[in-house]
DNA sequence: TGCGTTTTGGTTCAGTCGTTCTAAAATACA
DNA sequence: TGTATTTTAGAACGACTGAACCAAAACGCA
C-alpha cells in the first residue's frame, strides 16, 4: 500500500557511510549526502529520520559489514593465526587507504562519541565485540599452548585492542609500513613470550 | 608605537586550547572562541589571521606545554621508570579526563590532520618527538641490561607509540581503570621479557 | 475506477558559520 | 600637543547549515 520505494536502503546506506568515513560528522553537509546518495532531502527525512539518526545506521551498516565480516572470518582460524589474520587485515587495509579515512569507528569514538551517550555506547559495544574475539582467540591459544600464559588472557586481549586502535590513529598521520609493521610484530612477539618475565633489573639469568 | 595589546598572548592560548581540545576544530565557532578567549572577534583575526591558523596555534601550545613537559620530567629518569612515569602520567590524565577531552594531538591527528597537509606534518612531528623519547629510553635500557633484547629498540619504541595512540582512544569510550592499565601492563612486561620468543607453537620447554 | 498512503522533487525557513568592515579609543613618539 | 599606529568594539556580510514544507506523482487495494 502506498508508493514503493525507488532506492536500495543498503545502497544508501553505503553511500552515507562513504560520505561519513571520509569527512565525519561534522563536516558532512545534507547536501553532500543529497548529492552521493542520489535521493532528495525529504526521501532521506523521513527514511532515515535525522542526520543523526542517518549517522547511527550508517555507522551500523559499516561495523556490521566491515569489522564484525573480519571478525566472522577470522573465527574459524587456529587461535594464532586467527589474531595474525585480524591484524595482517587492518594493516593491509590501513597501508592501501590512500584518502586517509581510518577507521570509521575509531573516527566516530572520537568525533561523537565524546559527546553523545548513544553512540558512546554503539562505539563501546563494537569495541566490546572485537576484544570478546581477542580474548576467545588468547583463551583457546593459552590452553593448546600456542599463546603465553606469562599474562592472563584478560590483559592480553585488552592489549591488543589497545594496539589496534594505536595503528589507527597513526595510520592516519604516518601510513608508513615500518612504523606499522612495527607496532604490530611487538604485540605479537609478546604472545608468545614463555615463562615469567624478568622482575628485576639486573643481568642475574646470563 | 601604536595602542599596546589589553590581553596576554599564552592566556588566550590557553583558552584557545581549551575549546578546540573538548569541542573539536570544526565544532568550535568563533564565536565561542570570542566568548571563552574574552577578546573580541577583530582582535582575534589581527592578532592570529584566521581561525585555522589561531588552532595551529594553539596545537603547538598544547604540544609544547603538555607533551613536551612530559617528555622532560621523564627524560631524567633510569629507562624503566621514564617509560613507565610516562605511561602512568597518561593513564592518571586519562582516567581523570571527566569530560572526555581526550588528548588533543590524538584528536587534530584524526581531525583535521587526515584532510590538512600542514597539520600532518606538524602531528607527524609531535609524534616522532615521542617515539624519539621511547626510542632513547629503550636504547639506554638495552644497554644496561634493564630492557630486553629480544626485539630491536626501534620496534619496541614503535610499538610504545601505537599503544599510547591507542590509550588515549580507548579512554574517550570506555574510561575505565581495568581496561587501560591491563593495556600497558602488557605494554611494560614485553620490555621485560628476557631471550627469545618461543618459535615454536608446541610445549617444548617445560 | 477511485481512495488512501507513501515517496518524490523543489523550495523555503530561521539560524549559524567564518570573515570583513567601519569607526572610535588608546597609546608611543615627535 | 599633534600625529602615526595599533587595538578595540560591534555591526554587517554572503554563504551555508539542518530541517520543514509543499503539491504532484506513483503505487496497492477495494
Amino acid at each position: 500500500m502506498g508508493r514503493p520505494r525507488e532506492f536500495d536502503e543498503d545502497t544508501v546506506l553505503d553511500a552515507a557511510v562513504l560520505c561519513f568515513w571520509s569527512r565525519g560528522y561534522e563536516a558532512t553537509s545534507i547536501r553532500d549526502l543529497i548529492e552521493k546518495t542520489g535521493l532528495t532531502g525529504a526521501s532521506l527525512y523521513n527514511a532515515f529520520g535525522d542526520k543523526r539518526a542517518l549517522y547511527r545506521r550508517a555507522l551500523d551498516h559499516y561495523v556490521e559489514g566491515s569489522i564484525g565480516e573480519r571478525i566472522r572470518r577470522c573465527e574459524s582460524m587456529s587461535p594464532c593465526e586467527a589474531v595474525e589474520a585480524f591484524f595482517g587485515d587492518t594493516l593491509k587495509r590501513s597501508l592501501n587507504d590512500l584518502d586517509r579515512k581510518g577507521c570509521m569507528l575509531v573516527n566516530t569514538a572520537l568525533d561523537v562519541a565524546p559527546h553523545d551517550p548513544d553512540f558512546r555506547e554503539a562505539v563501546a559495544a563494537a569495541l566490546a565485540r572485537v576484544e570478546a574475539f581477542f580474548l576467545g582467540s588468547i583463551l583457546q591459544g593459552q590452553a593448546d599452548g600456542s599463546i603465553t600464559s606469562a599474562q592472563t588472557a584478560e590483559d592480553l586481549s585488552r592489549h591488543l585492542l589497545g594496539v589496534l586502535m594505536g595503528i589507527r590513529v597513526l595510520a592516519r598521520v604516518r601510513p608508513e609500513k615500518v612504523l606499522l609493521e612495527g607496532v604490530v610484530r611487538s604485540a605479537l612477539a609478546l604472545l608468545k613470550f614463555r615463562g615469567q618475565p624478568a622482575k628485576f633489573t639486573g643481568q642475574d639469568d646470563r
